[in-house]
DNA sequence: TATTGTTATACTCTATAACTATA
DNA sequence: TATAGTTATAGAGTATAACAATA
């Protein structure tokens, strides 16, 4: 395969292009949720609430520290999205949507289906090839 | 395409794994050049430098304001990596590897070339595959 | 008047450690 | 003693705006 830069190795180059195409995903997604008046992360958090969540569960899915999920949740509640309830284990806060939260979660959605964005830089065969492909590389 | 998050759109999921991939290989190229003891912001520096650049040039290769090319430049020139030289316009300041820097440079690609990484888990046609790919989606 | 690089400043994102309340 | 969540703090990375030198 030819070299786009002279003496950058394939495998660096392969890098750098997995890199630029996931900043380009973020801000597609940014774009694509920006008039809902949602920050990214908030709308990204909104995505993994289709069910009420461990404060800690929530980190897990967004690859952070969980002191870090505390401000997102204030965030949310502050904006009449999601309501913190106690778990039967008491130590455990869930983080719900509330009925205004499932609604923009949806629009949300809507939206990041709607938007027309990197993705649809391929037909259907090539987006099973590349998800099969980032398979591969995500496995252990 | 089965979904494996319910109701996150197929379209979010191979964005999700786009991203999730970029951190991979972030983390990889941190790890192959640990052992240089160069942070990975100026060891990927390094590898735009087999020429001379202009700051303004360096800041676009790494997507970034010029403004921060600065403290690059300078930590480049604590190290002895780098030297700034007038063009020929002088306002222009034009950032060049010392033979140290030459050497380091030659340490950066050999370690990204060797280090086992997540370009490892695909094969050759795999990676020609995925190049495709990725060049189509960074297309304008 | 426009451009290059610099400085000073501030903002965003995230992690660490110490704390509390449960278990 | 161990775990969930919180608080306070600090660090990395980066952007913005005002500035000096040059074109």
């Amino acid at each position: 395969m030819a070299r786009t830069t002279a003496d950058i190795a394939q495998h660096a180059r392969l890098s750098e292009m997995v890199v630029a195409a996931a900043d380009r995903a973020r801000a597609n997604f940014a774009d694509a949720v920006k008039h809902i008046g949602l920050p990214p992360h908030l709308a990204r958090t909104l995505l993994f609430l289709h069910e009420p969540r461990a404060m800690r569960s929530v980190a897990n899915e967004l690859v952070c520290d969980p002191s870090h999920v505390t401000g997102i949740a204030d965030d949310l509640e502050a904006r009449g999205l999601a309501t913190r309830t106690p778990g039967t284990d008491r130590r455990i806060k869930l983080l719900s949507l509330t009925p205004k939260g499932e609604a923009v979660r949806r629009q949300v959605v809507a939206a990041v289906d709607d938007h027309t964005g990197f993705v649809d830089m391929l037909d259907e065969s090539q987006r099973k090839t590349l998800a099969e492909l980032l398979t591969l590389i995500l496995e252990d």
